[in-house]
RNA sequence: GCCGAUGUAGCUCAAUGGUAGAGCAACUGACUUGUAAUCAGUAGGUUGGCGGUUCAAGUCCGCCCAUCGGCUCCA
């Protein structure tokens, strides 16, 4: 029995320990069942951890959100020891915890498949069973380096070279290990509620000059309802794709002859036409003036903006017909900021005439790489909602926070709760100085400050000319989109010589605000088909009301209110097919049309009709009057 | 771009190397229908494209195209 006693605080209660007691032992019995690690003033440990000193700790359970993780990490290393149990030479690299699972990148000369799965998965298993203690080891870095290096474990090498301490710890289970920061679930047999799920290739630390590995994906839960519900949750998600919806709904075409640009079927070309009309109407409330500008510029005006030089690789190239097969010497639109600039400048300006609000719905193409496209969410063709304020220093801070003003306000008319703000920040390729860079991200960052908006930091990830605000919001299966962003920028006004006269008479250089709200059109209304799972407010539905005939009877009672509430204008449809009333309705709440108007003979001969709402609400009986005023209630933002 | 998978009728999917099918949709007809699928019939295809192997290719091989899952949430 050691002498040494030390001083441990449970949740609040303080008692005596002897030194060296592994934490684990301090819990209940009862406690230790979903217990699987600690925390160590703070600090996550393993249970196995032997306490040296007087500590504060706190369980961890294997359902809290930390526990979750470690859970994770150690299928990870499960899935790990399986792979090179079932395939020698398989060299391991690394396998963290993400969101929703976990994966694990394997370095080997033949990429697994979808097919060695379930054959990874069933040896798992096995391992589970075998409930191998996971056990904690500390070596120096440099034994860990000729260990690994003993074990042709390269990648490991790697890592541990990088790695700035002396001490580096190394778990085993089994006959296996694994260099890992730790903490672990106790033993392998906690590992019950398991699935692998496909496998993609990744670059060794996300280079792609480094070398291309093989990746499982997988996820894990406490228990096996959890991991059922989680299953279920992705199958519904995928139902919501908007690729799938898209189609279903009529609203978006894709062809192999456009990669990456989408067709708008006349319902889509109505949701669009819609929002840019919401945003047009805003317009007029914030103070912009649109503008239409050309699509394709010579790349005498690329050299200028700097596009040419840091945004080439993603630019359509272009000639005209009597150059043709000779010199690409046009390019097509990826941004509008340049045409603006020459607009600007077009003019003697005064300070007088700031701050300008210049808006553009013009249309944008981006070579974007060809493994990268996404349906409506990633693609080559593009609008945006587009517009660049060019004002005074002064103004910056007036403006971002009117812009800050209307992102919100779109936001919540389009029923997004869940956004999440960015700071984006100087890239490796940029223009101007890194003190204007700074400069400029602080005067954002303050704006965000001063409107109660909490953010993090995306380092690296401005824009070339200038540092973002970005918003991002995610899709059904929670991939997040990036769509409003708020970029200043000092740069193109240099670059393209911008000038006003100030009060007084000296020549000043404006800054440039580039901003969007929706962002790019198209991939907003792919996040947001999934959003709203394809059930858009009546405002932006692309077919408002279809009124259902029940016999041939009545058809010419239902053409005539169709009739009547198109002169209302709105978006109707008339269903007179020779089909049973059921069939109608099932194929209209398909359709997601929000009413559904049901003209039968007993309404006929009272001049009423049968109002069902979407998704399956009990039908009401109202006068034709009530219907239109009902319809006309309808809210319309902006 | 890179790694892997996939590509058959408008859609969802079948088809040992041996005559390309089904359901839904479309079209025609019957039924006159009451709030999520009436019945019957008809038509629909250079199996993504090009080339190759074979007596024979949707199926095997090569190249190309497109689509899908991914490509630093730190051992």
């Amino acid at each position: 029995m050691s002498s040494e006693e030390i001083t441990v605080t449970l949740r609040g209660s303080i008692r005596k320990a002897a030194k060296g007691t592994p934490i684990g032992e301090l819990f209940e019995r009862e406690e230790r069942r979903t217990l699987i690690a600690a925390r160590l003033n703070g600090k996550l440990v393993d249970l196995s951890r032997p306490l040296d000193q007087d500590a504060t700790i706190e369980g961890v359970s294997i359902d809290s959100p930390a526990g979750i993780d470690i859970l994770r990490h150690s299928t990870a290393h499960l899935m790990a020891q399986a792979v090179q149990s079932l395939y020698p030479g398989t060299q391991v690299t690394i396998g963290p915890a993400t969101e929703e699972g976990f994966y694990y990148d394997f370095a080997r000369s033949t990429p697994f498949t979808s097919d060695d799965l379930p054959k990874i998965e069933q040896r798992m298993r096995e391992l589970a069973r075998a409930d191998e203690k996971i056990e904690r080891m500390e070596m120096t870095r440099d034994e860990a380096v000729e260990l690994f290096a003993r074990m042709g474990e390269h990648f490991k090498v790697e890592i541990l070279r990088d790695l700035p301490d002396d001490r580096v710890s190394i778990y085993r289970q089994g006959d296996w290990m694994d260099l890992c920061r730790g903490p672990h679930v106790p033993s392998t047999g906690w590992i019950k509620a398991f699935a692998l799920l496909s496998v993609a290739g990744a670059y060794w630390r996300g280079d792609e000059r480094n070398a291309m590995l093989s990746r499982v994906y997988g996820t894990a839960f406490p228990d096996q309802a959890s991991l059922e519900e989680h299953l279920e949750l992705l199958k519904l998600a995928r139902a919501r794709d908007h690729r799938r919806l898209g189609r279903e709904l009529g609203l978006v075409l894709f062809d192999s002859r456009a990669p990456g640009s989408p067709f708008f079927l006349p319902k889509g070309a109505i949701v669009v036409n819609e929002l840019i009309a919401y945003i047009r109407r805003l317009y007029a409330r914030y103070g912009f003036k649109e503008v239409i500008t050309p699509q394709i510029f010579r790349n005498e005006l690329w050299r200028t903006s700097g596009h040419w030089e840091l945004f080439r690789e993603n630019m359509f190239l272009t000639t005209d017909g009597e150059n043709a097969g000779g010199e690409l010497d046009y390019a097509l639109k990826p941004m509008n900021c340049p045409a603006h600039a020459v607009l600007y400048a077009s003019e003697k300006r005064s300070y007088r005439d700031l701050p300008l609000r210049l808006a553009d719905f013009g249309r944008l193409h981006r070579a974007e790489r060809s493994g990268v496209l996404h349906g409506l969410t990633r693609v080559r063709a593009m609008t945006q909602d587009d517009a660049h304020i060019f004002c005074t220093l002064d103004q910056i801070a007036q403006e971002v926070d009117s812009n800050l003003k209307m992102v919100r306000e779109v936001y919540q008319a389009l029923g997004f709760e869940q956004m999440e703000l960015k700071l984006a920040t100087m890239p490796e390729e940029h223009l101007g100085s890194e003190q204007t860079w700074r400069r400029t991200e602080a005067m954002l960052a303050e704006a965000m400050e001063r409107n109660g908006l909490s953010y993090q930091t995306n380092p690296g990830e401005g824009a070339f000319y200038g540092p973002k605000i970005e918003i991002y919001v995610p899709d059904a299966l929670k991939r997040r989109w990036q769509l409003a962003t708020i970029q200043l920028d000092f740069n193109m006004p240099e670059r393209f010589g911008l000038e006003y006269v100030s009060s007084h008479g000296t020549a000043e250089q404006p800054v440039m605000i580039h901003r969007a709200i929706l962002g790019t059109i198209e991939r907003f209304l792919g996040v947001f088909i999934e959003h709203t799972g394809g059930l858009f407010p009546f405002w932006l539905a692309p077919e408002q009301v279809r009124v259902l005939s029940l016999t041939d009877k009545v058809e010419s009672y239902a053409s005539e209110l169709a009739a009547r509430l198109e002169r209302e204008g709105l978006r109707v449809a008339l269903d007179a097919r020779n089909e049973k009333l059921g069939f109608k309705v099932r194929q209209a709440e398909l359709a997601k049309v929000p009413y559904i108007v049901v003209a039968g003979e007993r309404e006929a001969a009272a001049g009423t009709i049968s109002l069902r709402r979407v998704r399956g609400a009990k039908a009401e009986t109202m006068t034709v009057e009530e219907l239109v005023a009902t319809l006309k209630s309808e809210p319309l933002p902006g």
